[in-house]
Parts: C-alpha cells; sequence; structure tokens
DNA sequence: TTCAACGCCTAGTGTCGCTAGGTATAACTT
DNA sequence: AAGTTATACCTAGCGACACTAGGCGTTGAA
C-alpha cells in the first residue's frame, strides 16, 4: 500500500521515459529497491485518473514484436504536478520524522 | 491526512508519558512542528481501537482543577508495536525516497 | 499444445481517517 | 449573572484510496 503517495510514485516512475503500464508496475518494483510490487489494479485505474486530470498523456504504440501498448508521458501540468508532490512529500516525511524521532 | 501512519503517531506520541486524548492532539501539533493537527474524530476511535488491541491501556484521572480525563499510557505489547511500526515507516519512507529521487 | 509471461481492463470491497454533529465542565469576559 | 471560549469526551456516517478478484487477448517457450 502507497498510502496516499501512488500518484507521487507514478508520475516520479513515469518521469521523462514514456512507460506502458506493465512496464511500470517493473519500474517501480525495481526502483524502490523491491518495496513495493504493486497490483495491475493499482495502476491501470490510477494510470487512467491521471490521464483524466490532464497530468498524462496516453498513446497506443505497436512495437516490431509484441503487442500493442498504451503508453503514458506527463504532460507540462503533469510535471509541475510532480514538482509540488515531491515536495509535499517531503514535508510530509519530515513531520512524521519528527513525531516519531529523526533518522539517527 | 496522516496516510495509514495514524498508529506509529499516537503511540510514539504517548511514548512514556501517558496523556489524555486533548493533551495528544496538542502534543501531535507540537512534535510534528505544525504539521499535524488532528481532529478529535480522527484520535478518539483511534484510541480506542488501540486500547481494543492491547496496545495501549487507560484510566480516568481527577485532576485537581479541571474535568475528568481519560489517560491513555502504552502496554508491553504497544511499546514493541511502537518499535516495529518505527521500522516499518523507515522502510516505507526509504522506499519512497528511492522512486522520487533521493533527499539530496 | 499448453503454459507462462506479457499486457490491458473493471466492478466491487475493505480500510482508513475525516466531517459533522452531540454532550458536558471549567475559565474567562462583559 | 450570562455568554463565550477552551477544555474534554464521544459517535454515526461518509468519501477517498487502493487492493482483490475476476475477465480478455497475445506472444513465445517447453
Amino acid at each position: 500500500m502507497l498510502k496516499g503517495h501512488l500518484d507521487a510514485v507514478l508520475l516520479a516512475t513515469i518521469g521523462d521515459e514514456a512507460l506502458h503500464g506493465y512496464a511500470i508496475i517493473e519500474a517501480i518494483r525495481a526502483r524502490s529497491g523491491g518495496h513495493f510490487d504493486l497490483p495491475e489494479g493499482t495502476i491501470y485505474p490510477a494510470l487512467h485518473r491521471l490521464e483524466l486530470a490532464g497530468l498524462l498523456a496516453s498513446r497506443w504504440v505497436q512495437p516490431d514484436g509484441g503487442r500493442k501498448r498504451r503508453v503514458y508521458a506527463l504532460t507540462d501540468s503533469g510535471r509541475r504536478s510532480l514538482v509540488e508532490r515531491r515536495a509535499g512529500w517531503r514535508s510530509f516525511a519530515s513531520g512524521i520524522d519528527l513525531v516519531l524521532g529523526a533518522r539517527t
């Protein structure tokens, strides 16, 4: 469970790469050092929601081998949102750190 | 919103002090540097839940001046749970940090 | 040819904490 | 004396979030 930080994780993972859903799951697993292994039922609806909100744009791609993929990229709005959400996470995490006792 | 970390925050705030609900709200506000200002509707049900789970024990106290208060303290089980939840938070936060880009 | 991996999707559900309300006592103002 | 604010506790109901559990179809390997 990503506890309200799913959108930030998705936006940060896509970054400048333009990934498709399945690859996003793998990228999150890899980048998080195995901490997060999100089910498809989590990410697909989230991608749709972020696209509807104008933070992501998708297009269908037909690779040479393999089946069609829906590929997502950040919009300008998405990039701005990522900056905000990163700051929001830092603020949130520092608040929790203060209460739980700093990372000593 | 504490996004799934409310219990850890409550256990850590109570710590060794034995606080009552209203004081817990103020302590969280103070210790978090103003990040978190939790409504009563959040903490009272949570305290009841944690007591039911055996992590907290409460008793009613009549101070010299003022009205009766219900004071909560950690049980042994609560202390153990706090250790676990602190570790859980550190693990979670490091995972998010990795994905969002480390705190540089 | 059958099985796993790839790849997309959604309805329903459970968890969580907040909203919005209630009750009551004590202290401070006017 | 009366009204207001701060203290102090409580709960029903709701909305946000992401997970479960299912479905569909394609590609490559055993």
